[in-house]
DNA sequence: TTGCTCCTCACGTCACGTGAGGTGGC
DNA sequence: TTGCTCCTCACGTCACGTGAGGTGGC
């Protein structure tokens, strides 16, 4: 049966690239089966079903479960392809900004993660930051269990309305606040995005140069680090905005210790 | 417990848009466990552990399996989370890409088949394509054997080189054999891909006008849609290049009646 | 008490993977 | 005969899903 036309089993799965396992079962299921079977239970495949087979793992690729495929192939016309088609392609699109929200996500953090290597942590600067947004909730009566309880409340309202990227749990501080020492006592928390979202009311934190200290350790010492922070903007006389932001670079995701966790804040110079 | 500060398997079930029993099964294997156990087993979970599973889902939806994840979670360490992004990062890309391609071929598919319903089949007419490409194979002695084992050498030879985009298997004839009635011994057989394929040797079909028939029904009647084609050609004086391309539009993806299938012929204006 | 949530087995499922044990063509 | 491929069970696996049956707080 060599004669070029027609592929053995294992011919063809070296061809298309899957186990003659994979064959097997869909043969079984009767969702994909070859052209020739002899008397001897050999299966022979016709070079043309490649075609098929392609098309199968194509919506198997984009999500569709082998039943549903074989629903399909079972009564096949242009219309039901059409659909099918314009369905599919809409969902790739969905997928495919998914995608890159999360890669540019993973990206940022790779750049935070090689930036740390790279700097004095003990050193004040000032960096430049693209456009971000957030959106955020506003706690009366400060205390962990509020903020803990807002963050939550923030997390179901964006998951909610379908928010597939990533955020980073931020707390934001306002400038009155540092010089009385309440350091811990935060006005809002928020979620930070670097995708504008939709369906939901965000704030935007524009593009432009921040002054950023990092603080390496407990919170419970973060005080003296927006200190620090508040005299060198005094002695290098920059104006700055009203809200400070904290996120964490370093947290549970990448080291156990809590002593060896380095949070990020930053304000944005006017 | 309910104080806000922890969550309740279902409350952060919900919260994070996962089931109840996906969190059971991570801390029964130990891959994500509740930062809190009351002794009637209740579960609670501090709110700051939703960074943490978004990271572990992020990381299952990149591909990686569960072990794989805990794996890597047991050592935390900056160094070896910035080698993990670094690969997934690439990875991402490629999956992009990936999709893409499907995305544009699906669209493809899809503008055809919708083309099909509003054209009259039997009508010749001049139409525009962007530039394409395709992998081709020489056939010696023609004959059904041959082409199917030239095509399965040339999908072997594609998908070796790790292509990954949709295809479509396209029959190449020569300008001179028409004439002379032997429509039905193609001189090459090709690959037709809209993506520049890469590490193999490839054809540029490019863009411009091209003449374009359609046949229906079996392809040994297929001479008289070619000599159709001349008829135009010579009579309208077109100037058309030296290959003919066939390429299947309705096929067994998406009829099961051979009578129905519909074969596009193109030659590009010159 | 009612309704809701919590728990722990235990078995099911989806799309295969992985041998075990035997046959068959050059 | 040797080596390779083919076949059919049959059981395993991965990441959960789906009840069954029972407990517990307002």
């Amino acid at each position: 049966m060599n004669n070029g036309k027609y592929l053995s089993t294992g011919e063809f799965a070296k061809m298309m690239n899957v186990t003659k396992n994979t064959l097997f079962h869909y043969d079984q299921m009767g969702l994909f089966s070859p052209e020739l079977k002899l008397e001897n239970d050999y299966r022979y495949y016709y070079i043309y079903q490649s075609e098929e087979l392609d098309a199968i793992l194509l919506l198997k690729e984009l999500g569709m479960s082998l039943t549903e495929i074989k629903e399909y192939l079972k009564e096949r016309t242009p219309e039901r392809m059409q659909e099918l088609l314009l369905v599919q392609e809409q969902q790739l699109e969905e997928k495919i900004k998914s995608l890159k929200s999360k890669k540019s996500w993973i990206r940022e953090k790779r750049k935070k993660i090689e930036q740390l290597d790279q700097v004095d942590l003990h050193l004040i600067q000032i960096q430049h930051f693209k456009e971000r947004y957030y959106i955020k909730s506003s706690i009366d009566t400060p205390s962990e269990v509020e903020y803990s309880y807002q963050i939550g409340e923030l997390i179901r309202k964006y998951k909610e309305k379908k928010g597939k990227m990533a955020y980073e749990i931020s707390y934001l501080q306002k400038r009155e606040a540092i010089g009385t020492g309440e350091c811990l006592n935060y006005m809002d928390v928020a979620l930070l995005l670097s995708e504008r979202p939709t369906g939901i009311e965000y704030q935007v934190l524009e593009e432009g140069n921040f002054v950023v200290a990092y603080h390496s350790g407990h919170w419970n010492t973060i005080g003296e680090t927006y200190k620090k922070m508040q005299d060198y903007i005094n002695t290098e006389n920059i104006e700055v905005e009203e809200t400070f932001f904290e996120i964490s670079l370093l947290d549970k995701l990448m080291v156990q210790e809590i002593e060896e966790y380095v949070t990020e804040i930053f304000v944005r110079i006017k």
